[in-house]
DNA sequence: TATGAATGAGCTTTCATTCAT
DNA sequence: CATGAATGAAAGCTCATTCAT
């Protein structure tokens, strides 16, 4: 019966629906006020529903915040698989990678507030999560796999470690964009406008490159 | 009357005490618990001291917070003066700098987590005190003598920004100390042994000297 | 048509399947936590249903806990009943009513604390209950008979008011159950042993038994 | 100086009459209410204190229940003392304490019903308390005096435990009273008026001195 | 008959801050 | 200089109950 049918949908994607919400609510929230900052009652509210329902779902506020960690993670990983960096050549797809990792946390700054509060309370609620490791680890076996296809093609020096590359790439980018503000009452000089933002990009790039590249 | 004034002195000396006790409980529950997370009860005790006095000192949490973040500034940009990196060759001051950078932040895992909470609020605190600003510009004005000297002796290659060098030598050790519990979480690889640390700084160190010298 | 009839049948046998799988879950949540303590959540769960349908055959917590109440009552009275104490001689008559009592709040350590609830509320929820008055009657008017018989006969003292009696023998079990807890933990002394259990109900019906038989 | 003296006595006597004040507006909560009925914020309306207050020195809703049951007892510990039971004859000390066991419940309805409520708890309250198990002690040593004294002397009859007659005389005044609600409920008799009580009070010397006098 | 989704009110507890001395 | 007592506001979380199907 098409109605019964729809009927179970509805209800269904409801369920679904009011999660997904909490879970954007959430992820902004935290990523606004880290995990101790972070108010349930404004989740709710950004979520368009009733605070019960979070804890109806999720259970408490430590288990939403794993809940948005592994979505942002499950998020990023989904962007780096759609790369296709395997399909490229290998300077190619080191250069990719850094571009990619750069306009990725720029455009996701939520990304890198969540994972600063993640390591404050020292990964306790990820280090729970296997999800998460699965996710991951894929990851480093193809920039390894890059890494030794542009060593026997000559054109990438060897000996490179895949998880020291790529956390160096994520470091240039990283750091830059997480400590904009600091770093600008600091030194004076705006880090993020649309020049210095280029600059930035092509800067990491000669670093990185620079590594990698056989001389 | 000697008395009189044994007694202020003694008095004037309790009170430099007793802030800098306060100033460092602070800093370790800042660091430990970032600002929303962080207790005053509990800064009060690590301190030894009534919770009353810390708002007789410092007047609110966030004041306690600008106070213990310029405090921690102070304290790094001495020993950076204390390099005395103008004494050394361009390559060796370079090289030198990213060591201290590594072994400092290393040594100072609190620096990070502090700094990660003052960029979570925007460096609001940071914004409005004019003794932070004060205290970092020689720094970058140091970096690019050095890089003009070197590019001058033909061992530094030219059209460095001595801001993004200084971004960058810190990003890299400031990520993998910064991220340390969520890259073992994610990757399943101690970070942190004895081993591990001296790969990553010598990986920095290959990094950042393969990109600032000539070829 | 049969179907029909059958779909009836079996509905309504479900039905009654459910209200008394509620009432067993009421009835032991009740018994555990009291009515404030209690929790519609783990009714719903320990009856393997779900929470909506209490509310549709009970109404509220306050009605479901005047059900429990009714239903443990009809219980212990039926119990009672079968004693056919009418068809001993009168001390027998005691001496089984006095063992019976002992044995069935043993048994039965649910009755006690829903009693205790109860009393906690002044009984409002059983004064509404004509059930439970209709139910209770008989035993006193019975027990008076036997006494009334045991004094024509010269084996029972005169004068005894059987309700007062009544109250004597539930009160010497049932305190005893029912502050085990407290005066374990007081005394220091197991009361709840083989051994300690057999020695109240000894000592129960010394004292009960030597208030009314004839010296 | 006698203002500073006073001031600290004001100060210290303002914090010891906050926690009395705490304490009994707690004692009659819990006993109107039940452990989880009772609401912390009534409790302060009670007190005519903050409620943060009550947290500031019981810490935590149980352990005041604990501090209120300790403190229970060792009223009527105090009370029962204060008869002086060992300088009257041991058939007059048996009809004094049941008279005074009565008349206290009567007087404190509030200890039965915090009573029932620390067994609903399985006494894990009292059980974490040395100072109650201390408290207890004597009184039964007193009991087994008095009751072996009337062996001797020949008017009370031997081989009876001091704890089972001290749980008897307990029982048959605190079930009466404890349950009078429901009783009359059922049985459609006041059991409270002026002469019902002093019925039960005889009948209850009837069976207790009944059952210790020697024949 | 039966159920998953949803909610408003209220719960215990916490927190930064102030008072009074 | 130093502190124990006290508080209003709000936090995370819970609960009996209802909605919608």
């Amino acid at each position: 019966m098409p109605t019964a049918i729809r009927a179970t949908e509805a209800r269904s994607r409801d369920a679904d629906r009011s999660q997904a919400l909490i879970l954007l609510g959430a992820r902004d929230e935290f990523a606004s006020h880290g995990l101790a900052g972070a108010r349930m009652d404004r989740i709710a509210q950004r979520a368009g529903l009733n605070k019960r329902l979070i804890y109806y779902y999720f259970g408490s506020k430590d288990e939403l915040f794993l809940a948005v960690l592994e979505n942002v993670y499950a998020d990023i990983r989904d962007a780096e698989q759609a790369l296709h960096l395997r399909d490229m050549g290998p300077a190619d797809a080191i250069r990719r990678l850094t571009e990619f990792t750069w306009t990725y946390y720029l455009e996701h700054p939520e990304f890198i507030t969540l994972l600063n509060s993640a390591n404050l309370h020292q990964a306790r609620h990820l280090s729970q999560s296997k999800r998460v490791r699965e996710m991951n680890s894929p990851l480093i076996q193809t920039l390894g796999d890059i890494l030794e296809k542009g060593r026997r093609d000559g054109v990438l020096r060897g000996g490179i470690d895949p998880l020291q590359l790529y956390i160096s790439i994520a470091a240039l980018a990283y750091f830059y964009l997480s400590n904009s503000h600091t770093l600008t009452a600091i030194f004076g000089r705006d880090l993020m406008s649309r020049k210095a933002r280029a600059e930035r990009l092509s800067h990491m790039c000669d670093v990185i490159l620079g590594y990698v590249l056989r001389d």
